[in-house]
DNA sequence: TTAAGTGCAAACCATTTGCATAGTA
DNA sequence: TACTATGCAAATGGTTTGCACTTAA
């Protein structure tokens, strides 16, 4: 079991690509992050340490390396690690606090989308699916 | 059974608007669209009858009245008219074609989308779901 | 008539790009 | 050293806004 770290390095390296400063800070902001992040948040809190076009073109790349995957909430979309680093999960977002809450996947859902997919004589590849409601903190303050 | 103009009239009306040329002619194009447009779409065609910064801003309206909604489809979106208008569904995008099909909605889904948010105590309000595969002409193709 | 809506141009914000400099292997 | 990656600043593209003019009711 190699730790994320050097997952990452490994990633990095095998594609041909140099470990950098700016990398290396991306990533770690994501790793110790406790959700998705948007790219204005992400170079707000890179600012010391790399240029925001140093940014845009970091995660360009670690989205190509499928490092990171990108998370639509609502209009916007955030930044988080791909499923190499996390499990396979979706997202609910409180539509009161903004609060963003993990949701695992599972078999059935996962079966059910490929056979719906399938009745559209599509093949899938992929999915987004992403949940909005009210929080139970919110819900119970109203 | 009111038509949709009829429809789209009393939203407006009934909500202390008034039906310009503009809003009617950004319905028309989306009622007369076969699928999802972005706004660079819309204001193209448009681009005769209503100025782009009317586009935008007769969306944000249709989209407070809930006459339209958003669709993403990669990174980007686009607009469809409501579940007012259409049926409840979802979309699949060809990665290869960009072709997007129409998805029914089953009760199946929508009740284990809601016991999937009970379990994070959640009350979901909303989801959006997008499919992403190879459409049966590209599969062919290849 | 008059409040609401539009067009236009400017402002704004996010993202991309060219190029000279700095850093990695 | 040689090549890759970064910083900076300028360009680009999408979206928003202020204001004077036009239109729907």
């Amino acid at each position: 079991m190699v730790s994320e770290k050097t997952l990452f390095h490994n990633i990095i390296k095998s594609n041909g690509y140099s470990l950098t400063k700016s990398r290396q800070a991306v990533f770690d902001v994501l790793v110790n992050s406790s959700g998705p992040l948007s790219i204005n948040e992400l170079s707000k809190i890179l600012s010391k340490t790399a240029n925001r076009s140093s940014v845009y073109r970091t995660l360009e790349l670690f989205e190509k390396l499928n490092i990171v995957r990108r998370v639509q909430t609502g209009w916007k979309y955030k930044i988080e690690l791909s499923e190499i680093f996390k499990p396979h999960h979706h997202h609910i977002t409180c539509s009161v606090c903004g609060r963003i809450s993990a949701i695992e996947e599972n078999r059935d859902m996962e079966l059910m989308l490929h056979t719906m997919a399938k009745e559209a004589s599509y093949k899938m590849t992929n999915h987004t699916l992403e949940l909005e409601g009210i929080c139970s903190i919110c819900q119970s303050k109203s």
